[in-house]
DNA sequence: CAGAATCCGTAAGGATACTG
DNA sequence: CAGTATCCTTACGGATTCTG
């Protein structure tokens, strides 16, 4: 079988677009070493709303990237964790990452001389 | 300074939602070997809009990533190339590409399974 | 604490038509 | 050919409320 994200209806198109997303690569950043909480991952990943971590954690425990794993405590606690294939994507999205925060300077760079352009 | 995506006002983490995209992922892998015309990039992405096309490429030039060249022509062409930063970026986002398409069959696996538990 | 559910505004993005 | 401009419809995503 031949995958082919550039054919608009291969799965892997939709996949594609399923990890190249802010919060995933954030989210994924933060699991690497180790399992943690709901509320923790939430205060950790500035701006986030719950909506949008409950339901990116629910995508990413359905295609296999993360386990969930509730503790009977009161209240409830819930721990999440990297599968193998959770690590392997991690190892795939770390590059972007630090690309965004190596190279934030040029854009800027970029973007000003962009700017300077349009303003003659 | 420090660049920290993680905080909901650092330029890093617009960057990042910028960068994190089905259709620049997509764009910079087609530009690696060559700068390439627009109607051929729309034709090898198969279901991406003249929109959606035009959009991207124009922030991508904006950040600094990609240069535009117009031969006066009848009718215009216009080549799309990516600058050294542009080049870095795709080596950051080839390992996406890859994984997508190296990992689409324990995706399914992993929703198959999925499905199973929950018509339980 | 860890969510699900609801409401709601905005923006993403497709389709179409028009231009140099 | 390589766009821009417009319209229009989804769905993304925030804020709020409610629950085990």
């Amino acid at each position: 079988m031949k995958w082919n994200p550039y054919a608009a209806e291969c799965p892997t198109r939709q996949l594609l677009d399923r990890i190249s997303n802010k919060w995933v690569v954030l989210i994924l950043g933060l699991l690497v070493d180790g399992p943690k909480r709901f509320s923790v991952l939430k205060r950790e990943i500035d701006g986030i709303s719950q909506k949008m971590l409950s339901q990116t954690l629910r995508n990413l425990e359905h295609d296999g990237l993360l386990t969930r794993r509730a503790f009977p405590t009161v209240p409830v606690t819930v721990e999440y964790e990297l599968t193998p294939l959770g690590q392997s994507l991690n190892v795939a999205v770390d590059p972007l990452r630090k690309w965004a925060t190596g190279n934030m300077t040029k854009v800027f760079r970029a973007r000003e001389r962009v700017e300077c352009r349009t303003s003659e």
